[in-house]
DNA sequence: GCAGGTTGTCGAAGCGCTTCGATTGCGGAG
DNA sequence: CTCCGCAATCGAAGCGCTTCGACAACCTGC
């Protein structure tokens, strides 16, 4: 049942170093051998055994994709996520061994020291991670979603979440509004320093300063509904001067526009709300979100290339940010005249 | 850097197959020995090389597991299954090599024959799954999240949802209710006949039946809140004296009790609803559902098991159907009295 | 005091692949 | 016409581990 290289290279009359190059490419073949070779391979229905390639080449074709399992996290786009890395790696020929941020530090030396993959992702990364010291020093290329404080010998990828919050602040700026608010993501994931969160406060409030918006209103907000609701009423009992709103929250930002509207004001008519976020989820939401959208499947493309690019060359480094973009939906528009 | 075991072996003064038969403990060694080993293993941080185990010993140690990834299957709960299934595979020494639904029956011939894992997990089975005759003929010790019609030579992990049906049925008839209505899934499900959705309505219809309970309504919903609110619209105008309510849909749960009670029913005053899924979605609403939980957690141990142990036995085989239980929390009540 | 078990250890033979010379024919440059 | 270089192929040496058979050394029981 099992076939190996050496019964192809007998059914093909050829040795069976031959039979490796011809699916290796990496020695000229003739034509004819090569058909030979692989119509032997496809007759026997050959596959070469995993872990023989891997001794022998010390190549396993498999990277390491550690997921969150944090309840904060939005999961649904954290699955994109993982699915996306799958996707790419096998355009890649590599498959993905799913590791859990439970495992933490030790399944990384795990799996890198017995050869079991030859790069590793890493996503939901904090700024100062205990990981990445390790991820350091493991020796394979690894790449991060997100952005730690210290980036040194190691390949990131993000949104420029910085930019992000400066995109809406100038958006809404731009439409007049001179109140601002931001609704984000619960105080957990600002208390562990998740860089992207915090990122996009900087820019938001950055941006503000430089347009002369007076300094705004934070909201953190846990990703339920009941939070989102009573998030809305904090901002409506204590800011409400506020015309222009930004929700960095995918949990959130529809029972807070839900909830809103439940209390009188009208979006955008009294309130214009930008979400930041993966953009299927502000589309969703009534009237759809004006958003700066999460390019969820472009940053795990990305990242597998990243990782894969890694192997040849040295290892990646970098801080790879992408830019964002607003799309304009139906949830902005001028501020209300002052009564 | 790399230690290899005949590393460990001159540290230790003894030969390779020594070391090995200490990390196996396939031979009796002395524990003197067996100390003095394991004390340079750790000394010189030797990891075993997963190729070279795997060809040797034809046992890669790893688990193939097949995310979906439809838009109707609940998300979050995928996710905790698929973590769940992580951390089963780590205690029984495995890891998780990651599949989605894309790559189809080409992806499970393709790590089964160049033997990357020695089992497969598959989430999301269809009654007529077309990956099940490829499945049978891989070889490999193969379990299934969800019953197919055809379990021959199949391992399957379940909830029994035929008697999950029964349950709620039995329960809202308990306390008095007469005229039952159903919520379901989108009928996308119900087209592609998965499973657990067929059987659940079986089993509430038959014991409605039994109960001398009229014909219940059945209205199946697509997963969003706009749909939700449709639902509980259509069964108010349609179905006026319905006082049970049996909600299979994790992502319609709360809209649809929220719509309900927006239109001045109250829950459970006026209308009782009982929820079939993931218990923490159910316990999230206001008021919290009485529910038939979805065990994810024990189901994912459970495959992980059947698929360790099928690799010393023979293959595992049969249906494990794991008994429903309703929890009692605050939606379900005895109907109003007639007026 | 010796046949017959145990117990603990070793050596060697693979597992199925890649890769590094080496070898054989070529065609073209000199 | 010779010599060189290149294309195409082969053989053999591993990669790092497991496992099987051998074999000493040590009981045990008679």
């Amino acid at each position: 049942m099992p076939v190996s290289i050496a019964d192809v290279a007998r059914h093909a009359g050829v040795s069976p170093s031959t039979v490796s190059y011809v699916l290796s490419g990496k020695r000229s073949i003739s034509e004819d051998t090569r058909r030979r070779v692989q119509e032997s391979i496809r007759v026997l229905g050959y596959r070469p055994h995993a872990g023989a390639r891997a001794l022998a080449s010390s190549r396993s074709n498999t990277l390491a994709l550690v997921v969150p399992l944090r309840s904060d996290v939005h999961v649904p786009v954290a699955m994109r996520f993982a699915v996306s890395v799958v996707t790419g790696a096998r355009d890649h020929d590599h498959d993905v061994l799913l590791l859990t941020q439970a495992e933490g530090a030790d399944g990384l030396r795990r799996v890198a020291g017995s050869s079991m993959v030859d790069a590793i992702i890493v996503m939901d990364v904090e700024i100062d991670d205990a990981r990445i010291p390790v991820l350091r020093e493991l020796g394979l290329p690894a790449v991060l979603i997100g952005v730690p404080a210290d980036t040194d010998g190691l390949a990131c990828v993000d949104l420029d979440f910085t930019e992000a919050g400066r995109l809406c602040v100038q958006h809404l700026a731009g439409l007049g509004h001179g109140r601002l608010a931001f609704v984000g993501e619960p105080p957990a994931v600002y208390e562990r320093r998740t860089g992207f969160a915090e990122r996009t406060l900087a820019g938001f409030r950055e941006a503000a300063r430089e347009l002369g918006v007076p300094e705004p209103a934070v909201l953190p907000c846990e990703p339920t509904r009941a939070a989102a609701e009573r998030a809305a009423a904090d901002l409506l009992r204590d800011h409400p001067g506020t015309t222009g709103l930004v929700v960095q929250n995918e949990a959130a930002a529809e029972p807070l526009v839900a909830a809103l509207r439940a209390a009188g004001r009208s979006v955008p008519g009294d309130l214009s709300v930008v979400a930041i976020g993966a953009d299927d989820v502000a589309a969703a939401v009534a009237p759809a979100l004006s958003s700066v959208g999460l390019p969820v499947e472009e940053l795990a493309e990305r990242a597998v290339e990243l990782a894969v690019r890694g192997l040849d060359d040295g290892t990646p480094a970098g801080v790879t940010l992408l830019a964002p973009t607003l799309v304009d939906r139906s949830s902005t528009a001028p501020p209300p005249r002052r009564a």
